[in-house]
DNA sequence: CCGAATCCGGCATGATACTG
DNA sequence: CAGTATCATGCCGGATTCGG
């Protein structure tokens, strides 16, 4: 193995396996659902299949990615993560939080896609928030994805959920500041940033499950009592 | 930036930042403590010192990683972590957790130094299992590190510690067995795959507050009631 | 259409040598 | 000690092509 890093270190070996390109973004999608190699292949622009089949295939050899037979209705195959992959979400979400610190607002070209909102939401999710079961709906710009969470347990998904949610939001770029808590639930409706249907306490029970913050804000964030330790 | 990955994704921001080859292990050998250029470049055999420098520099402008004269002793320049890149340390120890899950004996051409070993004992260790204050000295074949616990913090570093010890610990790969729970303590002084100075009761306390687990204990670590939320 | 394989230019990496 | 210079190799990005 010429790629290994020929250290006895469990970062070590991670990152001979995560530290390809696109490994990591491949299987944050995989994290939120099994998909097809043409659903990768649209959530990951710029990826040249000869690359997204290189990583999956390596990802397979790895135990991180399993390839299946499509289910019945489609014809195929689709990727999904093995138990071993699954075993990463902690460690994404770390990474995911990590990354998010600096990032206030998109770049003109950043895109935001069904997977990577239902990541920074699982990234985000607050257990001890202890909010009543609730389904959200979630529109940031483009993307859709949605969240359950029930007794401190999360689901979420990328697209619309199954059943109907209890919320839907609908907003844009300023949704990074309402879960950074710089914005307030009730300030981004009275500005207009963040449309819902729904009740006004679900908004606010959201609000408070998930929080993704920004380093300026780290500090006070611990302080006020709703910090990761 | 041709490297982004054009993604609004603290996950797709924290890639193109980690993701460059040996900027993982760096990060690793600078969360334990400052470092000169040929202390990274001893500690990670098989960089070349190109590649040291330029990814030294990536990281200094991705404001992970500062530049310093050294202190007054010595002269010449050291690397150390900013504020910023310490917030990394959570994932770090998440992802490292990861990689160690199928680690369980070394490769032949595996190396382990003070500065992995140390990240291996931060990574592992449960602030819940309320051990006394205590420094160990742990030595793994070659490797030199230690860990002192508090009230349930804790300090690693790299080579011997400051203070005397009150447990000197002296192994070889055996010592992954006993991190993961594989090895009792009393075994692994019984077969003599241990040796330990010190009282015998530190040596549990060790054993109790640094835990690693491997893929296929982890059920069963957690059922135990030894397992990470 | 899906899931790739192939070809190609360019850049990053690894190895080694060298310098202030 | 702390890098810079040089060069062969190989991976990545982009486009095209191909089989089912």
């Amino acid at each position: 193995m010429s790629k290994d890093y020929g250290q006895f270190c469990g970062l070590a070996k991670a990152a001979r396996v995560l530290g390809e390109r696109w490994a990591l973004l491949i299987i944050r999608d995989l994290s939120i659902g099994s998909r097809r190699f043409k659903d990768l292949h649209d959530g990951l622009p710029g990826v040249p299949t000869s690359v997204l089949t290189a990583r999956l295939r390596e990802l397979e050899e790895a135990g991180v990615v399993e390839r299946r037979a499509a289910a019945p209705p489609h014809r195929g195959v689709v990727y999904e993560l093995t138990p071993y992959g699954r075993e990463l979400q902690p460690a994404l979400d770390a990474l995911g939080r990590w990354g998010a610190l600096r990032m206030a607002a998109p770049e003109p070209e950043d895109i935001i896609t069904g997977s990577s909102l239902a990541a920074a939401l699982r990234a985000g999710y607050q257990p001890g928030a202890a909010a009543p079961a609730a389904t959200y709906l979630v529109h940031a710009g483009p993307a859709t994805a949605w969240a359950h969470t029930e007794g401190g347990e999360l689901t979420v998904g990328a697209g619309p959920p199954e059943a109907d949610p209890d919320l839907v939001i609908r907003a844009g770029p300023q949704l990074r500041l309402l879960l950074a808590g710089r914005l307030s639930p009730a300030e981004a409706l009275r500005r207009g940033m963040v449309e819902i249907e729904g009740p006004h306490a679900a908004f606010e029970a959201f609000a408070a499950a998930f929080q993704v913050p920004l380093e300026a804000d780290l500090h006070s964030a611990e302080t006020i009592g709703e910090g990761r330790s």
